[in-house]
DNA sequence: ACTTCCTAC
């Protein structure tokens, strides 16, 4: 076994904690009962204020600085305050700060305002969808996620009234936060007073400056040019969160969910207090995990463990359980995947165990598919999930990988998910933008033009792109306008024509969220059971038109929601989401109207955004195998689809779930006809005839 | 016989 050592953070303060996580993060977290003055106090004490004038002057100096940032170095909350201070919100302009996921907007809008001690949506304020927490005449310091961001550039291209925007997390590489940066540097062009700070981890920094060095090979010029310097700064900000000692496995590990239990055994015997995260990649290893955790007999006798199980998919009242305190004298075990990697902080880890994997997507543009894959880590993640276990105190990170394999073989970072996904929302945004020449776009990280090119050619067959790839009028300006994928905003606007936007409205706010169903482990069979009563022969889509209906007849009742297995918290975001489809599709002239019933209108409107995902059950198939019309890909319903084991001759599907085979999910029955009627230019007759036999 | 994780006037 090997030490390592976290690169750039000073030796660890040893701390003798014989009473566990719990006493440091009751010491560390509870600042709102400080005063003002000491409020100040504390933000002097942030890593980051060493660096203040430095930052400022950088700032001052340079189109773009690249802020390198340790987790815990206070760069979000004290770099915004600091532009502001230095006079960079005056004169009507803002300070923009954006974040990729949405609870990480909200937290530290509320952190800034307070520590300014001025009433959130005042001063400071905050945009995420749903929720405009800003007032126009006074906010100075914005934060928002980037996909808000991007959603501003339609009104407003040059984003005229940011004098600053930092890019906060962009080494996480996600789809908007690429699109975002690719539009800042044009933006930057026609804009060289514009300053931008991007906050990136180490290993992406240099990537990130030599994007935004729009300098060449003019630097003697530069020097004399008036404005800010055009090659980027660099600067390094070292973080506070403490070392983690890093043990490898010695060898190879056959099976990471039993080399993970068993390392959690060997922590809880050998080693002092204090709580254990594992990665994992998915449910099934999590609940695998539990299972040989809570059936280990050596463990259970010791009955010193309070294991917990995290990922996405469970309910909220189940995921908050991690964030309550340990019993005295247990120790808390939470297996999880990812979620816990950034978009979850658990304090007061002591122990990390990183098996190594997760689940990624990757994208095929052959097929059209995204494939679901348990892949190997990079190594930026791999020291992200160390890191977890050093934020109060001193951790220990347990590698079930050797060293060898982490120093050779493991990949630098992870490929941007840029690169891994499917692309018509991305491609609808840049031509909604004025973006002719997608295929020149300077990107961070160039898509492959395969991806691109089916992403054209799908908004072609849909009619919002034509023959020279610019937004048709009005229905690609229109598509462009609903914040959905465009083969859903498609289906919106031919709801219009078939009377039918009300349901189709609500069949695409389902379809938006994660899932409307309860599902709890081991109660598989009920909720099978109550799904068969909202259950519609012509598919999921129409079924969840029956849950809503029972919801909104119920009186929106989550006592309704619990007997029938549906999920009262994603209602209310279906509702909302609903809400806001109604508001667009009013302002872009679509009449709201209900067909009453004739699933056939919205099954055709559904046609007419989804036509390329269509299926046919193979003649003879016994185990309800489809192909798919398009690329002939074996495809099957999935397990939780109302029609599974139905299998109609004609579907369409909403999405595939890759795992061991090309599962359909939300999946409704059609008439093979609405296919011509939808998309001629796509199904040539002889195409569908040739297969209908 | 099954669900990594996010976001969007």
């Amino acid at each position: 076994m090997s030490r390592f050592w976290k690169p750039g953070t000073e030796k660890p303060v040893l701390v003798d904690d014989e009473e566990g996580g719990v006493l440091f993060y009751s010491s560390l977290s509870s600042s709102s009962r400080y005063g003002h003055a000491s409020i100040e106090k504390q933000r002097q004490r942030l890593p980051v204020y060493k660096y203040r004038t430095s930052i400022l002057y950088l700032v001052e100096n340079h189109a773009t600085t690249v802020i390198v940032g340790e987790t815990g170095s206070g760069k979000t909350t004290q770099i915004p305050q600091y532009l502001k201070e230095a006079g960079w919100a005056e004169g009507g302009r803002m300070i923009a700060c954006t974040q990729p996921r949405r609870l990480a907007v909200q937290s530290v809008a509320s952190r800034v305002s307070e520590e300014m001690g001025v009433k959130l949506g005042e001063e400071v304020g905050y945009t995420i969808r749903f929720e405009d927490i800003t007032n126009a005449d006074v906010t100075r310091i914005k934060f928002l996620t980037d996909g808000v961001l991007l959603r501003e550039m339609m009104d407003d291209p040059l984003l005229s009234k940011y004098s600053v925007i930092m890019v906060d997390e962009a080494h996480e590489r996600s789809l908007s936060t690429d699109i975002l940066l690719g539009l800042l540097k044009k933006i930057q062009r026609r804009r060289p007073e514009l300053r931008l700070v991007i906050s990136s981890a180490t290993i992406e920094a240099e990537s990130m400056a030599s994007f935004f060095n729009n300098s060449r090979k003019r630097q003697e010029r530069d020097t004399e040019e008036l404005g800010p310097k055009k090659e980027p700064a660099i600067l390094s900000v070292e973080g506070r969160g403490f070392n983690v000692q890093t043990f490898y496995s010695e060898e190879p590990v056959p099976d990471y969910i039993r080399a993970a239990v068993s390392t959690v055994s060997s922590i809880h015997d050998e080693e002092p207090m204090g709580d254990i995260l594992v990665f994992l990649t998915g449910q099934d290893d999590i609940e695998a995990a539990i299972q040989m955790l809570t059936e280990d007999s050596e463990v259970t006798r010791k009955q010193g463990l309070f294991v917990l199980p995290l990922y996405s998919g469970l309910p909220r009242s189940d995921q908050d359980l991690v964030f309550s305190p340990t019993p005295r004298g247990k120790r808390k075990v939470v297996i999880s995947t990812n979620i816990a990697e950034t978009s979850l902080t658990l304090e007061g880890i002591a122990y990390v165990v990183d098996c190594g994997f997760s689940k990624q997507r990757f994208y095929n543009p052959m097929t059209d598919i995204e494939n679901l894959v348990v892949a190997p880590i990079s190594k930026a993640s791999a020291r992200q999930r160390a890191g977890r276990a050093g934020r109060l105190r001193p951790g220990k990170c347990y590698r079930l990988y050797t060293e060898e394999y982490y120093l050779n073989e493991m990949s630098a970072h992870g490929i941007p998910e840029m690169q891994r996904s499917n692309l018509v929302s991305c491609v609808i945004q840049l031509k909604a933008l004025g973006i002719d020449n997608i295929l020149g776009f300077d990107w961070p990280a160039s898509p492959s033009p395969e991806a691109l090119i089916r992403a054209l050619e799908v908004l072609y067959s849909l009619g919002v792109i034509d023959d020279d790839a610019k937004l048709t009028s009005p229905a690609g300006f229109q598509v462009a306008e609903i914040p959905l994928d465009p083969m859903i905003s498609k289906m919106i606007l031919a709801s219009n024509d078939y009377g039918c936007s009300e349901e189709v409205i609500t069949i695409a706010s389902v379809l938006s969220i994660q899932s409307i169903w309860f599902s709890v482990r081991g109660s598989q069979k009920e909720l099978d059971e109550a799904k068969l009563r909202f259950a519609a022969a012509e598919g999921d889509h129409v079924t969840f038109l029956n849950v809503y209906k029972g919801f909104i007849e119920s009186g929106k009742s989550s006592n309704w929601c619990h007997k029938n297995h549906v999920n009262y918290q994603a209602m209310k975001k279906v509702q909302e989401i609903r809400q806001q489809l109604r508001r667009i599709a009013q302002r872009l002239g679509i009449a709201l109207k209900s067909c009453e019933g004739d699933t056939r209108a919205v099954r055709k409107a559904i046609t007419a955004g989804f036509f390329a995902n269509a299926c046919r059950l193979e003649a003879f198939s016994h185990n309800g195998l489809y192909k798919t019309i398009r690329s002939s890909q074996e495809v099957y319903i999935h397990p939780s689809s109302v029609l599974f084991r139905v299998n109609p001759k004609w579907v369409i599907f909403h999405s595939i779930v890759s795992t061991d085979r090309q599962y359909m999910r939300n999946v409704i029955s059609i008439d093979p006809s609405w296919l011509t009627e939808a998309a001629p230019h796509f199904y040539q007759n002889q195409q569908l005839k040739s297969r209908a036999q």
